[in-house]
DNA sequence: ACTGGAAGTTCCCATATATGAACCAGTGGT
DNA sequence: ACCACTGGTTCATATATGGGAACTTCCAGT
């Protein structure tokens, strides 16, 4: 709607991503030369970039490290999850991860890490098609079909790998079978090698945030029991930090 | 330079400061309310912010904290330090702070908490007048008088307590004696019954980052040794910190 | 010294934003 | 029912931004 104020909060989501970015990638990004010399310099002058003249690279700024603190939205859970991704992580020694959905993405908002040397590589913040991840899907099972089939029918849905199910028709019909089954699986959906077990946490109706919480491991580290020797642990997990939280053990 | 951008990030600061605000208050803020609208409606759609239809406030949105983890301008300087605050806290017992200079602000960016259970609140990221704090004319120090005087001479300064020292001059004879004495003292310069010994740690030549570090304390649990008495552990604690950036001990 | 590439700047005008004022709607108090 | 207050909307128009293209530096490679 404020075009210039969409842009600048895009550019800082892009340069995020990117870690830094040139004069020419801000203008491969979508914004003409003249148009990004102005912007540019609002965001640098306002703190919220910081530039280098001997590298000449634009990164984020102070600013935009300080707002990061001033966000509460999902403290609350984070905390309450704490022990119990401890404890997760522990008995079965693969990477845990607590996530929340925005959007038809799902934002990891803590991670606990396998121990093993091969792990997957994840980090807090870092944002995931939902239609092709375990957690993602264990989020889209906490909304009603027919939000899932808005969101989803919005964009065209990204085939990651051979195994990504990108109809939404189908995301329905396993979201649906989530439901039942108390359980999602990314099985190879999101990255070759990599399967995926979690359950839905919290809707957004109970907390106003809509979480889940998965474990994630490398294809070779699982055998015949996968995935429903995961689903009691992480049952427990989910009813010690509803606990936590004052919610119904579910 | 750009307008709306510039108010849209300055409007994320001030949601950041306030925690949550009403369409009011950001009207009361300097933006008009036909503006407003449209500004306000772009920064929710885009997830930066987030608006509560039953309480009718606005708040920081997933994109302001997941930007916050992205940054990385000084996560170093933080691991670096973090040992020695840890010892530097259990041999004071008071609260010790780590901060970066912005302009004429001083910023905490880690923080020991005094286990005492009547200590000063302050909290990561939390931004403060340098000319008014220990930590503040500790980081001011290192910078050259021309500079110092550039930044502080462009705006007023805030007279917060009594004692707070607000004209530039002698602020600059205070900073020259922080050169020669090694450490800055705050004697309830910015809040009454606080007193703080700082000093600096490494300039932004050497690093790109000025920061500095404290001890900050109530003034009843100080006494005549105040503030001889902390210079050696905060020197000591900065050899520790230094030396695991790789800088010299000074 | 020459060349190519990226950064940075300038100009102008079509287009989008900003804004004051008037107006509508919902809520809580009396 | 009425009033006061806050949130939200609409409109017309003065003003600021956006963007294409040509131009200037600056730097590194040859």
């Amino acid at each position: 709607m404020v075009k210039s104020a969409e842009r600048a909060l895009a550019l800082l989501d892009f340069i995020a991503e990117q870690g830094q970015v040139r004069f020419q990638e801000v203008v491969d990004f979508g914004i003409p030369k003249s148009s990004a010399h102005g912007l540019l310099h609002t965001m640098v002058e306002s703190g919220w970039l910081d530039y280098s003249e001997q590298t000449r690279y634009y990164k984020l700024g102070l600013h935009a490290w300080q707002i990061g603190h001033s966000y509460d939205g999902h403290r609350g859970l984070v905390d309450a999850a704490s022990e119990a991704m401890d404890i997760l992580v522990s008995r079965l020694g693969e990477t845990v991860q607590l996530a929340r959905l925005e959007g038809i993405e799902n934002v990891y908002i803590a991670i606990r890490e396998s121990p093993h040397p091969m792990r997957m590589a994840s980090s807090v913040g870092m944002r995931l098609h939902a239609h092709a991840t375990g957690i993602g899907k264990a989020l889209l099972s906490t909304l009603s079909d027919s939000e899932v089939d808005t969101r989803l029918s919005a964009v065209a849905l990204p085939r990651l790998t051979e195994n990504t199910v990108t109809e939404v028709d189908e995301i329905l019909r396993i979201v649906d079978r989530v439901r039942h089954l108390g359980f999602a699986v990314d099985d190879e959906e999101f990255i070759a090698g990599c399967r995926c077990v979690a359950v839905p946490l919290v809707s957004e109706d109970e907390t106003g945030v809509a979480a889940a919480l998965s474990v994630t491991m490398p294809f070779q580290r699982t055998d015949a029991s996968w995935p429903h020797a995961f689903y009691p642990p992480l049952q427990e997990a989910r009813s010690m930090i509803r606990k936590a939280m004052g919610l119904a053990p579910t």
